[in-house]
Parts: C-alpha cells; sequence; structure tokens
DNA sequence: CGAAGTTGCAACACCAATGTAGCGACTTTG
DNA sequence: CAAAGTCGCTACATTGGTGTTGCAACTTCG
C-alpha cells in the first residue's frame, strides 16, 4: 500500500519489534522508554514510526503471527511425516522465544485473517496427527492446540531458565502431548 | 500479630481482594479505581487498606497462595489414591478461576514459606503417582508440574469459554497430562 | 448508649508515561 | 552530488494513576 521504507527506517522498526518482544515478555507494562532503551534508539524515533502504544502493539502482534506462520510453513506440515512435522514445528516456536500464545488471541481484532490462517494450519496439522493415528481419533482439535501451546510456553520457559536445546525441549514436548507422562521421553 | 480487624473492615478487605483477583486476571495493569469499583467501594478505602499496590499484590497473591493451598490439602494427596487426588486437586483449581501459576511465581518473594509449601506438596503428589506406576519412573518432576499447571491454565480459560463442568474438565486435564493425546478420554 | 473505628466523598499534590514540535547532523537513494 | 528522508536531542503540554488529607455520616462493639 504505502511505498516501501528506506533501508535505515526498517532496520530502525526491526530493532524496535524485536526489543519490544523481549521486554514485554518479562514485563507487559514496560514503558515506550525501557523498549526504546533495548532497542538502542531515541524514544522519539518510537513515536515516529509507530503513533501510539496501541499501534506498536498492533504491529507487534502482527510481526509476531507472521514469524509463527512462517515457522509452520517451515515445518512443511503438508508433506512431511506429522510426527516429524510436528517436531519440526515445536523446535522452530522454540526458538521463535516467542512468549505469545496463538490460542490466546480469540478475541476478533485486525489480526483476524492471519490468527484464522494459523489456526486453520495448526488444525489442520492435528487432524493429520489424528488421520494417521498418532493420536485417537476422537480427539478435541480445539483443546489439541491449546494443549499444544500450553507445553510450548513452559518450555520456552524452560529454555530460558535451563538453556536446553531447542530440540531437546522439542522432543519433550511432543512426548507430552502424545504420550502423556505415562512413557519415558522418547526422540521422534 | 495486629488485633483482630472489625467486621466492617474484615468485609471491605475480602471485597478488594476478591475484586482484585477477577479485574487483574482480566487485565494485569488495572488501576485500583477499576478495583475499587468492582469491589463497590471507594477509591480510598483502598489506600486506607493496602498502604501502595505493590501491598495490595503482596496482600493479594498471599491470598491466592492460602486459596491453593487449602486445595491442594482439600484433596487428601497423603491419603487418597494418587489418581483420584489428582482429580480432585484439578477440580478444585479449576474451580478456584486461579489464573495463577504457581509455576510462574519463581522470584524469591516475600512468600517464599507458602510457594515452598506449596511446591513441595505438588512435587510430592507427582512423585507418588510416579511411585504407583502411572506415570513413568524417570519422569523430570519439574517439568511435570509446570506441564500440569499449564493444561490446568487452559482448562480454566475452556471453561470461560464453554461453561464445562469443572469435573469434566479435570478429566480431561487428567488424561491428557498422564495418557497424552494418544488415548481417548477416560474417567478415572 | 457512647467511644472507637470505618466509609464515602471532595479536593489536592505529584509523578511517570505519553505524545508533540523543531532543529542540526547524518544517511540513503536516484 | 543533491534532494529527500531519518535520527537524536531538547523542551514542552497533557493525562491518568497514585497517594494524602479532612470531614460528616454511619457501623461496630464493649
Amino acid at each position: 500500500m504505502t511505498r516501501p521504507l528506506r533501508a535505515d527506517s526498517e532496520r530502525t522498526v526491526r530493532a524496535i519489534l524485536d526489543a519490544a518482544n523481549r521486554v514485554l515478555a518479562a514485563d507487559p507494562g514496560a514503558s515506550l522508554q525501557q523498549i526504546a532503551d533495548e532497542a538502542g534508539v531515541a524514544r522519539t524515533t518510537v513515536h515516529r514510526r509507530f503513533a501510539n502504544r496501541e499501534a506498536l502493539m498492533e504491529a507487534l502482534v502482527q510481526d509476531m503471527l507472521e514469524q509463527m506462520e512462517s515457522v509452520i510453513d517451515d515445518s512443511r506440515p503438508e508433506t512431511a511425516p506429522p510426527l516429524v512435522a510436528l517436531h519440526e514445528m515445536s523446535a522452530g516456536y522454540i526458538r521463535l522465544k516467542s512468549r505469545w500464545r496463538v490460542g490466546a488471541v480469540t478475541e476478533a481484532d485486525v489480526h483476524q485473517d492471519v490468527v484464522e490462517r494459523i489456526k486453520a494450519k495448526n488444525r489442520a496439522m492435528f487432524q493429520r496427527l489424528a488421520d494417521a493415528g498418532v493420536i485417537a481419533a476422537d480427539t478435541d482439535l480445539e483443546w489439541a492446540v491449546r494443549a499444544y501451546f500450553a507445553l510450548l510456553h513452559e518450555a520456552v520457559e524452560r529454555r530460558a531458565a535451563t538453556g536446553s536445546e531447542p530440540d531437546t525441549l522439542a522432543a519433550l514436548v511432543t512426548s507430552t502431548l502424545v504420550g502423556g507422562l505415562r512413557e519415558p521421553v522418547s526422540p521422534a
């Protein structure tokens, strides 16, 4: 719609979004000043790029959602064996360090389009898992997706705390989700 | 330590804490005004009872932790069969509608004592589950507890959305946690 | 009943965060 | 190289939340 940003602007915007992601994850009420500091940028520059705090938030959510979507696509959920795709997807999410919960973004937002796409893709992934017999055929897909993200979220926290490898944590999540705690953790 | 509160004061304090719990669950950055409104009380009264916002927070956390602890104790984790206790505990937590995740309160706080007790009790519960062979013997207890609360949290959200019975949701959580999605949901 | 304590209300001071504006210096782009 | 655009910085206006005080009306409790 608008013409592309100049190179330096684009760097700045990226720096701000990344900083905001980090800072707001730690404290959702953090000030724009804190975000600007983390981004190595003057506070006024943040205001130049994003009219409101709200505008920044929207852009941030949009950005995170897009990153999530590309994680999904990169895991080749349509072609790879379901369990492999699930593992790839988990590792990707964990690397993202995102503390956002897609499942929680239920509210009708400006982001409906992306959210709907992501939800559909997630649902499809679990549908494939069900079809392949990896999970029970009568699994409640809505619950499956929510449980999946809940576990992923814990895995991200654990990564921050222990510094485990994304792949290890992905295996843990997958194992817990599919087989429960009854079975010992086994690699994909 | 101090002499007991007068009857009306006690009512007020309870009203404020309950209101704060509701309001802050929806928006952690809510103002004291919003909390006062929800409690049906003047804002100045909130300040009279709690010197700071911080003091209110502390009292709130303390209160929530105590409620959690009594949920645990009510589930008779030492005497009841482990799976039954787990189910009881889950239903109790869901009823509490607590959006606080104990696992997340890692920071060294004024509440260490209660937090430590709760953590120990949770750990003990899962240890019993392991000893009874309900979950794998080599289960990482820390992970088990975190996964458990993550699923509980989702169950609470689901309750808000669908209005399911606490017992149904508890069964779902227990089943998912122990048996994973591979097996169909089965009653305790 | 009466003293002690509590509440609502109005008024006020204060501060941190937000948002705006202008200017000189620097960077990108054609 | 030059025009257009961007950034850092300083200064300022505004606002919403926080915390305080005083007083009249009401509640509790001995």
